[in-house]
DNA sequence: AGCACGCCGACT
DNA sequence: GTCGGCGTGCTC
């Protein structure tokens, strides 16, 4: 018998399939870890399969050693779904294996945790006549029968108990603990179901994929966990995807409540311990429900009965670092694999999956109306130019402030909504011109009033503020575009009385503190919660009656056609912060161009509308989804290095352009928009193309990559984003 | 990745 | 003469 071995080793030079014997008394499972010599070393591999001639030398072959679990660890299904994705995200194996394993479960640091606790064994009281502690614990044990040997340790010492041990007068028995991650406790409300529910229940069965699209507050997570519920009935499990920031203990709770044991949590934050413990109780069918970000769609869950993707239009589903992958195919195929429906939910569909829908890819179910019957809260668009006309320069139009104030008023809370953080995005001579910039990357520096420093939002450098101009010594400083730190400033002196609180990321990153915040802020009224795209994420505050959404517009013109379409989804969530409950809720958009078509539907909920105007403007520019764009990411610290990287493989290209002169919309090489990040120089190839062959090509497109050794190549497919 | 092999400079 | 620099290539 022979064994396919992939080494655990991630790197190019290895990615490859090596043949060992298997001899005989060694038993060794399809996807079993398995102690293989390599070279002069010994390593850790996984088996890929087993077959009974080898192609390689005979002679050369070696034994393997031996195997480290005794059973698969890398089920069937999750072992074909390596080789899937090896093809079509262009991974190397050992890539993909690091997806499907965590570190914790590979590298073997990380150990079940026990408890020990102490019964009576055969004891005898008699000879411990002059041991008083012994005989105390004896006696504690004899009216408690069990108790934890730490406990007794605390309570009689180390010696007394470790004596009785010895003599086994007292028996450890070892119980498992699972480390759970934070469950918050809360009732499970019982909710009856409305008929557009129940029709998406209905609707959604089969080996089929559903694009579940329902207005903010339809109910969706409602459907969603009679979806899963129905599963489990049916002995199956359930992968439910939702996006990392939306991982909030209110969410969790919500399943935790419905579910109970049966849910396991895996996202990016919990402890290695957690992380293990989770992932065993997957494993090991203990757990039947996974709730997870991105990377929950590798749980190890076998009979999956049902695959949901929450929010699927969020960027945070496609991997960003290497190893890129989009869960949402990765999704796809796991559902084709175990014949299940994979539901994509979302309020706003991105534009691909909706023309997906419309092409009768996918099938579109539909949930247009609000659960609690209450009206969408009203957008009114805020001509920012008609301010400045009027002679107010500032941030808040007066408009906002008049709306902010009567919330305040009526002890309500609002929140506004602006996408960037820090105090400034940048800081600039009015002399010279001169921009403070990162010494490491070719971006601007941001101000951050609160610890009175300049940062790079890139790497993460920080440098001391500017009193005078570096360059010609002017003390004339100009602030570029305001971020969330300014607008609490402005807000504090507007409404000093006033409870304003700021989340970002770096009001977050702490642990707990993204929880704290949000506590805070639902127990104070009138409170204003200032923010970026995190308070856009799942939180129903019932008091928040008022949204203001500050610079509308730069999310809107920035050189990606995903502009538009990402504008609107932001509108549309943060409005739906607004007039959760019984209070009816208003949300105030700021903009310099008011006669945008985005803005027009997004103020009135018409996503319809806005899909067949952005779909005919990508259409006519064969933009994606009618074209593919491939975009191909050199980096080196030599900048020499990546340039003639960057040119013999764009070299190569262009003959591959030549033969499909027809399909290859647009080619070119140039730097990347951020020229450099964390002293790595980025130059990169962008490909357009029409969708016919466009697999193929793709292949070659990837084929002519392969030569460039020194620099990181970074390959993608329809690039979430090109800086 | 690591480790061996191999081919050229400066040293006990 | 040889000790050791790190470029190249291989690992079933």
């Amino acid at each position: 018998m022979f064994a396919s071995v992939i080494i655990d080793q991630d790197v190019k030079a290895l990615n490859k399939v090596f043949e060992y014997l298997v001899p005989d008394g060694i038993d060794v499972q399809v996807g079993a870890r398995v102690c293989v010599p390599f070279g002069q070393r010994t390593l850790q591999g996984f088996v890929i399969a087993l077959k009974e001639n080898c192609d390689y030398d005979a002679a050369k072959i070696k034994k393997i050693y031996g195997v480290m679990d005794d059973f698969a660890l890398i089920k069937g299904e999750l072992i074909k779904l390596m080789g899937f994705m090896c093809d079509e995200f262009h991974l190397r194996q050992t890539s993909v294996l690091r997806l499907l394993v965590p570190s914790e479960i590979r590298e073997g640091k990380v150990k079940e945790l026990f408890e020990k606790y102490a019964v009576l064994g055969d004891y005898d009281l008699q000879s411990l006549s002059r041991a008083k502690k012994q005989q105390q614990i004896i006696q504690k044990l004899q009216t408690e029968q069990r108790m934890l040997i730490s406990d007794i340790k605390q309570q009689f010492g180390e010696s007394a108990v470790k004596a009785l041990i010895d003599k086994n007068f007292i028996v450890v028995e070892k119980q498992k603990i699972n480390r759970t991650p934070l469950w918050l406790g809360r009732d499970d409300k019982a909710v009856t179901l409305n008929a557009q529910q129940l029709n998406a229940i209905e609707t959604i069965q089969g080996n089929k994929t559903f694009l579940l699209h329902g207005v903010t507050g339809s109910g969706k997570t409602e459907v969603y966990m009679h979806l899963i519920s129905r599963a489990l009935e049916n002995g199956k499990s359930a992968i439910m995807l939702v996006p990392e920031i939306s991982l909030t203990p209110q969410v969790v709770s919500l399943f935790r409540a419905r579910f109970g044991e049966k849910i396991a949590l895996l996202h990016s934050s919990l402890s290695a311990g957690e992380r293990f413990d989770e992932w065993r109780r997957i494993f090991s069918g203990e757990a039947q429900v996974v709730v997870g970000a991105r990377s929950a769609i590798f749980a190890p869950c076998e009979n999956v009965g049902i695959i949901i993707i929450d929010e699927e239009h969020e960027q945070s589903y496609i991997s960003e670092a290497n190893p890129r992958y989009n869960s949402q195919e990765v999704a796809a195929f796991r559902a084709r694999f175990n014949g299940c429906p994979l539901v994509l939910g979302s309020a706003t569909p991105s534009i691909d999956d909706y023309q997906r829908a419309m092409d009768g890819e996918i099938q579109l179910v539909e949930m247009p109306v609000r659960a609690n019957g209450r009206p969408l809260p009203k957008i009114q668009i805020i001509d920012m130019m008609n301010e400045l006309r009027a002679g107010n320069s500032g941030i808040f139009s007066t408009q906002l402030l008049c709306d902010l104030a009567k919330v305040i008023n009526q002890k309500k809370q609002a929140m506004i909504f602006i996408n960037r953080r820090g105090y400034s995005s940048f800081m600039m001579c009015r002399e010279c011109g001169y921009v403070a910039k990162c010494n490491d990357c070719d971006v601007s520096l941001v101000y951050h009033r609160e610890d009175n420093r300049l940062k790079c939002h890139y790497c993460g450098k920080q440098y001391k503020v500017l009193d005078v101009c570096p360059n010609c010594g002017s003390a004339r400083i100009k602030q570029g575009a305001v971020g969330t730190e300014k607008i609490v400033s402005e807000l504090k002196n507007l409404f000093p009385d006033v409870k304003i609180l700021r989340m970002d990321n770096d009001t977050t990153s702490k642990k707990n503190a993204h929880q704290k915040l949000l506590q805070e802020f639902a127990s104070t009224k009138p409170a204003i919660l200032v923010g970026t795209q995190m308070i856009a994420k799942g939180h129903d505050f019932e008091d928040v009656t008022l949204v203001g959404i500050i610079d509308a517009d730069q999310s809107l013109y920035r050189a990606d056609y995903r502009s538009a379409e990402r504008c609107f989804q932001l509108i549309t969530q943060v409005s739906g912060r607004a007039g959760r409950s019984v209070s009816e809720g208003k949300v105030d958009l700021q903009t310099y161009s008011p006669r945008h078509y985005v803005y027009k539907f997004a103020a009135n909920y018409d996503y319809k509308s806005f899909f067949k105007k952005e779909a005919n403007i990508r259409k006519t520019a064969a933009f994606p989804p009618f074209s593919k764009i491939i975009r191909i990411l050199f980096c080196h610290s030599d900048e020499n290095v990546v340039k003639d990287e960057l040119k013999s493989c764009y070299n190569k290209l262009l003959k591959v352009r030549e033969k499909h002169f027809d399909d290859i919309i647009y080619m070119d090489a140039m730097k990347s928009p951020i020229k450099r990040i964390k002293n790595l120089y980025r130059y990169q190839v962008i490909i357009r193309m029409r969708l016919e062959n466009s697999r193929a090509i793709e292949n070659e497109i990837y084929d002519c990559t392969l030569d460039a050794l020194k620099s990181s190549v970074f390959f993608e497919v329809n690039p979430e984003n090109m800086s």
